[in-house]
DNA sequence: TTGAAAGCGCTACCAA
DNA sequence: TTGGTAGCGCTTTCAA
């Protein structure tokens, strides 16, 4: 209870032409001296009726004097579908990589003539949340992670999303699923560090639950690409800080480890840090290898091993929303949208 | 004309019961047998109207058996307003810290009741990009970096918006201001430096055209944290780029500098790994500060020194916007909102 | 070439 | 306690 409610009486702006309420396109056409269909028209450039060339000046002056700006709502409403994709945003806190992809989503989305709008759904769960999206009437719906179930999918398409699409681990009933499975770069690293001759492989865990979508992944990849070659692979838990990495470090020769997937990057230059500091060598001690590929890779010292993930582009993903929404109804599809390659340098 | 737009004919969808279209308040009261202002007025726990026990259950029990989900935008045309607070998609590339501080202030005013919606409107350019916001009615409209100016502000507040605010380096008529002086980095910085003993500073400026808007009130903090001491600022262009560091510091030697504003920690380990690769002395031979506080800066050798930079918790911002939603009209209120101080490291 | 009017889904006023 | 109904701003027949 900080703030009392206190009506404020409107002052008319005396530099501004007495802005006393919104425009409508009833005041243009009242100010045009025409009907509002004409006003619509006009406006629209609607092709199926011709108008005069003086109405529409008349029409176009009223509308620019007014300072009118059609009400997108109320226009929806009218023509019972909006084109509006809805992009429910990240719980989870996402790196440049993901950032990048969705800038050039939106950019694709737009020149297909879609209005990108994400939506800010912190602190609803589940059904609850799809709920909240489905009454926003989007035509489509992209919900990257998990927390969308089948029921979920279901409330949104009831409510007339024409396509709803996840961008996550696994398929959900009823959706199209861009399919972005994280085992196959603890897979790549496994397997990268098997053919170097690495058996015993730790795996960095880090400690941020909301990691764990990408973490558990990642180390049942590394399990996989093991599985049956007399190697072993050790979940190592690790905060993002430097002294539990330093701490990690002191305890690192008890573990017996002569590898490590470190989850990501970043992850692996902290640790990197702390074995260097340790005395550790790299890569003969411990071989490690990062993920994502980044920048600060290329100017660690040995320079870090990494798996270079490769995400859809934002043009195939957007040409991919259009067709399933032009298509809805059709059988939802799958893709597998995560490409990962190892990129081998220094430090393995 | 890219497309020809196709009619498909809705397929009854052969698993679900018969969604021919989407259910309504209408559908719901008929289901229940009661009028649509009695739907109302249950599923909005209408205060002012007691509706009995067993008309509400038979209600809730409609909606739900129908999948009922309201359809936002009808209520707010009906309302006349919406509590949807509209941030435009900022187009540069952005990093951690302004995700963290977006996410906190989607937090918060959820928290507040408000709704958030992140538009995005690439390839908009000024007034234009503001119509569209304009066209979804937002309660409030909150516009990081540049690019809205007065008539654009004009434009949002005549079409209903009730708070403006920028959250850029300078104040725009009309709104309320957010005010992140970017030069104030350069600034500290600068007098870091200064405070050293170095005079011969060089500032680094990226290649990436959307990093200026940051990049040049930098640059102009150093210079003028720097005016008349005798001093020298000098620009160095870098893009973000091994061999472009490389070739940088081979030509270092000839620049004459003592010390180095490096932008941001990114392109300080960018340039620190090219100078170190040269033999280049750091501190001795050049300083090296960077910006932004990230954990890379403490995994460095030496440390860099760095400028921590302080956002506004979304909590403040989140208190902020509404008080301005609320007292409309209102003189347009201008916040100083980004703190930056010194820290010192081993790498001046 | 233009206008009158219906109606999209919803809520709130006024009656019953 | 409940229902009838007007009307939010817009587009789109159908008439004139």
């Amino acid at each position: 209870m900080r703030y009392v409610m206190v009506q404020i009486p409107e002052q008319p702006a005396p530099s501004l032409p007495a802005q006393r309420s919104v425009p409508t396109s009833a005041d243009v056409a009242r100010a045009a001296g025409v009907s509002r269909a004409t006003v619509s028209y006009v406006l629209n450039n609607t092709s199926a009726v011709r108008i005069s060339e003086p109405t529409r000046r008349r029409v176009h002056q009223a509308a620019r004097d007014l300072g009118y700006v059609p009400h997108a709502a109320a226009r929806s409403l009218r023509a019972g579908h909006s084109r509006m994709v809805l992009m429910p945003a990240p719980t989870v806190p996402v790196g440049p990589l993901y950032s990048q992809f969705f800038n050039e989503l939106q950019w694709a989305l737009s020149r297909l003539d879609y209005t990108v709008v994400q939506y800010g759904s912190v602190g609803l769960e589940g059904d609850e949340a799809a709920r909240a999206w489905a009454e926003l009437r989007p035509v489509a719906v992209l919900v990257p992670g998990t927390g969308l179930g089948p029921q979920g999918v279901a409330v949104l398409k009831r409510s007339g999303a024409r396509a709803v699409l996840t961008l996550g681990p696994e398929r959900v009933e009823g959706a199209h699923a861009l399919l972005m499975d994280h085992s196959v770069v603890g897979h790549r690293a496994g397997a990268h560090l098997l053919a170097r001759g690495r058996r015993r492989v730790g795996v960095l865990m880090p400690d941020d639950p909301g990691l764990e979508l990408f973490s558990k992944p990642r180390l049942e990849g590394v399990r996989r690409a093991l599985h049956g070659k007399d190697a072993t692979v050790t979940e190592v838990p690790l905060a993002y800080e430097e002294e539990a990495a330093a701490q990690l470090a002191k305890d690192w020769r008890s573990l017996g480890l002569d590898a490590v997937f470190a989850y990501n990057d970043e992850y692996a230059m902290l640790l990197m840090r702390a074995l260097k500091d340790e005395g550790i060598r790299i890569p003969d001690d411990t071989a490690v290898i990062g993920a994502d590929d980044l920048m600060l890779g290329r100017l660690l010292r040995p320079r870090l091993s990494t798996v270079h993930i490769e995400l859809p582009s934002g043009q195939e993903l957007a040409e991919l929303v259009d067709r399933a929404v032009r298509t809805a109804g059709a059988v939802p599809e799958t893709h597998e949208v995560l490409g990962a390659t190892v990129v081998h340098r220094a430090s393995t």
